[in-house]
DNA sequence: TTTGATAGTCAATGGTTGTTGACTTGTTGG
DNA sequence: CCAACAAGTCAACAACCATTGACTATCAAA
């Protein structure tokens, strides 16, 4: 089974919460239909044919999740994270870069009090700017994060 | 976007392998027709439309990941990873058994030669056990792996 | 024995996909 | 200016998808 083909298989809502109920519990045909609220038994018959390689039926009519089922859930729940994620990232990049300014001016202020530069040219300044450098490589190289789109 | 919106999205092989170069670099109508050996333009125009918002085209035609193309990426890559996993995990899990099993009878034949049994029952056996019920828990309930199927 | 639930199958139907190939409308190099 | 390329649009069509509703066969309780 191909990506695609496993994609093809989970591209419904019914046959998206048909994974969802198998993985909690083992059902028959019947409670199926009443748990989905499908009055239609051809309609549930159609979707369950589709999910063809995802489930099995044991014995006692029970349909189950096989292992690609399993790892279709897993894909399922992945997916609705990944792109609050991103804009999780985006945030926190932006977050970090407006603390790093703060920092820079606060010890900058403190400095011009007293005098002595210091403590912010030769440690604030140098670890706060590596620090910004890395994190922009990580936001946008390696993570691929985008400020537009 | 819904996690349905999104599988009909990627549900197609051509439009897997849309996602998957434009991740690389961005690319124009013409390059992608090339790189993916399409000879219709109107096929590419139809997946091109298909992938809606997980792709934008900026102001020199290029087209490139939205945010939720990066997320979809991201599905497209882990998938195929799931099923593998899980019969990487159950392989592990009897290989672990075996070599409890074989710790056990190692160490309880030298216990017999040298006729102190203390080391095979108050040390090698319970932490086995105890290692062995944690570890069937964690595979079978938590990773939800089953062995038929 | 009738009623009702279970576990489907099947044909019909309207809507959506995937694909082709012809057509349009710039843009660029010789 | 002409040819070639770029970046599409559009109509047509077969195949497939989702849904309905009628139908069948089996079993269990009243």
């Amino acid at each position: 089974m191909s990506s695609d083909e496993l994609f093809e298989a989970i591209s419904h809502p019914i046959r998206i919460d048909i994974v969802k109920v198998l993985a909690e519990k083992p059902l028959r045909f019947a409670d199926l239909k009443r748990k989905l609220k499908i009055n239609s038994s051809g309609l549930l018959d159609f979707h369950l044919k589709k999910l063809d390689d995802l489930i099995i039926v044991n014995k006692e009519g029970r349909y189950s999740l096989t292992d690609k089922g399993y790892a279709a859930l897993t894909t399922v729940e992945g997916a609705a994270g990944y792109y609050k994620l991103r804009s999780v990232h985006k945030r926190s990049y932006f977050l970090n870069l407006i603390v790093c300014i703060l920092v820079n001016i606060g010890t900058f202020w403190v400095a011009s009090q007293v005098g002595n530069y210091f403590l912010w040219y030769a440690v604030v300044f140098p670890i706060t700017l590596a620090w910004m450098i890395f994190y922009t490589y990580w936001t946008f190289v390696r993570r691929r994060i985008r400020l537009r789109s």
